[in-house]
Parts: C-alpha cells; structure tokens; sequence
DNA sequence: CAAAATTAAATTGTGTACAATTTAATTTTC
DNA sequence: GAAAATTAAATTGTACACAATTTAATTTTG
C-alpha cells in the first residue's frame, strides 16, 4: 500500500489559479483599511470608480464592466443607496432597466478616494512599468478566457 | 458646475487590483464545469491539493497554506466530510485541533483531478513558461504584501 | 395585433470570505 | 499549582459571487 507522490501537476505552488486567487485576496486586503473611513469594501469601491468614470450606467452596463450579474449587483446597490451615495430609479424609456446615478454625497466622495491608488502603489512596491506590465497581462488573460467557447 | 473628470489614477482600466479580481474569478469560472463531475467547488479543490500533497494537517495549517481563516475553513470542510473525503478529528496530544484526513474515496479523487491542471492549460492559451512567470510573479506580490507591517 | 420569445432586475439558495466573539484546551506566570 | 494569558476551532454576522428561477417589460413573429 505505498501511496503515490503527488504529481508536480497537482502541487499547490505550481497552480496559477491559487496565486491569483492568493495575490487578489491579498491585495483587497491591503484595500480594506483605507476603504473602511470612506465606508465603502472593495466590491462597492468598483461600483463607484465605474460610476465617478461615467454616471447613469444600467445595473446591466454595471455588470458588463465589473463582470457581475444583478445576483451579486442589486443587494451591493441597494446597500450603497442606504448609505447615500446612489439613487436607483427605473428608466422611463424602458422599465426593465433601473439607471444608477450618484448623488452629490457620493460624487464627493471621489476626493477622499483620490489619495487610494497612490498609497496601494506604495504598499505593493511595484515599480509603476511593472505594476502596468503585470496588470496588462492579466487582462490579456482574462480576455483569452472570456472568448474561448467554453463548451457548452 | 462643470464636472471634473475622473484622474487617470482613478480610472478602472489602470487598476491592478480589478485586473487581478476580474482574472481571478474568471480563472475560477473555468474550473467550475470540470470540478463540477467530481462534487467540487474551488476552494474545496484546493484544500483537496493540499492534502493530496501531505495528508492529516489541522485547521490551522490548511489555513496557513491557503490564507483562509477558521471562519472559512471549518464550514467547508464540514462539506467535505459530508460529502466523505475527510474526516475531522480532534488530536489526542492536544484536543485544541482538528486533524484532517482524507478518506479512501478522497484519497482516490485525485486520480480524476490529474487531468484538470492540463486542461485548463491548453483553456489559458498560455505558454508553460509565460504561465510560470506569471504565477511567480503573483507569488512574489503577495509575499511582498504580507510582509508589510500593515500599518496598526 | 396578440401570443411567443427575449430581456433586465430581482429573488432564492448555496458557498465562500472575513471580522469579531465565544468556547475549550493548553501554557505561562506568579 | 492555580489564575492569567494564549491558542485552535467554532460560531455569529455581514457581504459578496453565482447558478437558477421569477417577475415584469419590451420585442419579435405568425
């Protein structure tokens, strides 16, 4: 009954999958902290940056961008709504689809965000060309996933 | 009233962290369909990995190695010994732990999981040293991450 | 144009993540 | 060696993710 070595295929320091997940995991960590004054995790700083970029998106306009369905969307807004910083309204020229705009409290708060990236930069100790290169590869790799057919 | 622009250093496009966010869970939605047959989710594959490599750890050092918390972990794992991969145990020489161990039929997954890293290779499109380089890279950011004194 | 198909959100249900607290066992200290 | 401190899991509570279904509005089609 000797139990066979794990193959190098199946050991946890090879998979690229976990350092992602790790390296993610870490980074929203290092968010947490400077999100926290501004009252706001991860998930909804997203929401905000996609909005301070282009406000009055749809909840499905949301999604495309963040790559998140109303499953995930519609409890983040609705809690960003009680804290002041959105307003969900259904449009008139299509009641399917619900416009989310910001209000004045939460278009200000994109100052007391300005000062984020700058000290994540720091944190993580990338230098700026690196940072570019390696988030650029990640997109290519997101984009190579998202096309692939994914067999269905 | 003219509104501002967004600066550059807020546009979601620049971040490192949703490139890494958004490739994580797509990398994870390309697991989903091939752990789906063998009953598991992702993060349970990677305690499977775990243990697969060295067998009856606690709690404690599962969570060391996938920077998961009790919080996470004890719920999970809970799943696998319903689904009979595992068996938790309190230690005898200290009944503060857990140990987990895989069953036979835990044991015998793996034989149908070796196929999966090369799988989602050939999905990535990414050539085996890119895809090291890669991970390595993600490695060393996270490293770097935890190391920081995380200001308290 | 009315029935069928499609679409956008919301809802439901399961499974993470993670902070904070609790419980129980072990160590440390006085 | 008993009280205090520490430690390991478990528990509690909040907030995502995401599959699947439902609801309501719009578009397409026979």
């Amino acid at each position: 009954m000797k139990r066979q070595p794990t193959p190098d295929q199946l050991l946890l320091d090879q998979q690229l999958c976990f350092a992602l997940y790790a390296a993610s995991r870490s980074v929203t960590g290092l968010y947490r902290p400077l999100l926290e004054p501004l009252g706001l995790t991860y998930p909804q700083y997203l929401v905000m940056l996609v909005l301070w970029e282009q406000d009055g998106l749809t909840v499905r306009e949301l999604g495309q961008r963040l790559q998140l369905d109303s499953g995930t969307l519609t409890p983040l807004l609705k809690r960003l709504q009680s804290a002041g910083l959105i307003t969900r309204q259904r449009r008139q020229q299509d009641e399917r689809e619900v416009d989310i705009r910001l209000t004045d409290a939460g278009l200000a708060l994109r100052d007391k965000a300005s000062g984020i990236p700058e000290c994540l930069a720091q944190c993580m100790q990338l230098p700026f060309e690196q940072m570019q290169s390696l988030r650029d590869e990640l997109k290519r790799l997101t984009r190579q996933i998202q096309l692939s057919p994914n067999e269905d």
